[in-house]
DNA sequence: TTATCGTATTCTGTATACAGAGTTTTCTAG
DNA sequence: CTAGAAAACTCTGTATACAGAATACGATAA
């Protein structure tokens, strides 16, 4: 008898992904007030589900109570928390690159060139959500190398942060070779087993990450929120769904888009 | 019209903190398998708040589901996870003490040592679960005077870990005066604005509570589980009540107890 | 006895129902 | 018209109801 694999639909987790991938990337602008029910509807799903999920992303600091605990919105994203996430990291990412390095490992040398090589593609091809999701896997990779769940799980969580940082600020493609040679540097040091140099040099460039952050944060008014692109589809439920229909088109209306 | 302070019963926070604070201290010992309907039952709400309160702690790692998904049971305790929290803490702490050091602040110095001489205090009397809390509350002290916030959640997230693995691992009285004489070092340092220094010590303050717990993990014998001693009380809640009444007597039962 | 199928049981996750807290709206007295 | 009370509405959190999935049990055939 095998270990039978679980199809859960588990409506909870699809939620929250779908949420947290909305608010990662700057489609689920901060300001908007929605209230369980609109979100349920949305998803095609019932309250309970996205009740859940929200506890989730509140516990995480992705969504905030409104004032009259009357519905939620996404967190605002404040440049000097910014400056604490970016500090966070750069302990982090040291420590796991001195791990990595201490710890001998024969796969890194192929798995990590690869993630470089399409890194650096992206790069000059200038597409930056791909950037953005390559620069978050070179990271996790960096982490698992390290072989700490520990340190993994608590750089992950602090990660959806950065990614929503990176895309609501990093509008114009500042100079991202720079960040791809950066990460090459790491690599060929954790691979060569210096932890000492690896250590040096992933502190540094977190701390280099930051300042081309709010370079480009500098850029760009700050008055110029991130546009929200905005789509978030219904979920393909497997499962038992409510008996009212969903309305076909559940585009999430923008502020914006009720202006015009 | 004044903020107008909420009255929440809040059942999943307090469902949530009762657990938590039944497996951090060790009553709620991992190996036994619970239903989401006796831990409702025996704190007296229905099956709901249970629910999200689980999803929580499931999704810190701190209750795993049973292999079936059967029932839910306290995430086991390894050796090899302590020690890969305490490599993640030492970073943290060193941020910590380093960002405390270099951000003056007036009101450090009364309050650190007060903490302190509390320590000490409970450190001579050998009570060891004061000396716990007072030791969670010195670092989450210099989370604070850090000053970052993403620092703070961060670290606080691994310390329910911390709290469990010093009360499962730290049966006798361990040289703890030791600990409190770090810890006055550290302050020291971080009240003088050393950074370098602060940083140091208390680098070095995390791995040597590392190694006291492993060697006092190595005292008694690897079988000897730590001895539940276990109550959790109902929740005696404001809020509307389950029409069922609860035995009044809700003590967790143990597999010590059935067994004797 | 042992393998195998069907049935009962258990337990979960999701949906729905309900009650309370705060808000807005409506109505009435001045 | 305006201040204030009261009714209606919104929205949340909790309780209950329900359906599906996995296991345990039990009967039947070899």
């Amino acid at each position: 008898m095998l270990p039978q694999l679980h199809s859960t639909p588990d409506l909870v987790e699809r939620v929250y992904d779908a949420l947290l991938n909305g608010i990662c990337t700057g489609d689920l602008a901060p300001g908007e007030r929605f209230t369980q029910e609109q979100l349920a509807e949305r998803l095609g799903v019932s309250r309970q589900p996205v009740l859940q999920a929200l506890l989730l992303l509140r516990q995480q600091g992705l969504m905030v109570d409104t004032e009259n605990r009357r519905g939620i919105r996404v967190a605002p994203l404040e440049p000097q928390f910014a400056a604490g996430l970016y500090e966070v990291r750069a302990s982090l990412d040291a420590l796991a690159a001195r791990l990595a390095a201490s710890r001998p490992r024969t796969d890194l040398k192929a798995q990590g060139n690869e993630l470089i090589r399409r890194g650096k593609n992206a790069s000059s091809e200038g597409d930056l959500s791909a950037l953005v999701s390559l620069d978050v896997e070179f990271h996790q990779f960096l982490y698992a190398a390290s072989d700490n769940p520990v340190l993994a799980d608590t750089a992950n969580l602090n990660w959806h942060h950065t990614r929503r940082v990176m895309a609501a600020y990093l509008r114009q493609p500042v100079s991202l070779r720079q960040v791809w040679a950066e990460h090459q540097a790491i690599l060929n040091a954790v691979i060569k087993g210096d932890a000492r140099q690896a250590e040096k040099l992933s502190r540094s460039h977190a701390e280099q990450s930051m300042r081309l952050l709010f370079a480009s944060l500098a850029g760009h008014a700050a008055t110029s929120e991130a546009p929200p692109r905005s789509i978030t589809a219904p979920l393909t439920s497997t499962g038992r769904q409510r008996t009212a229909s969903v309305p076909s088109a559940a585009r999430m209306a923008t502020a914006q888009e009720i202006a015009s």
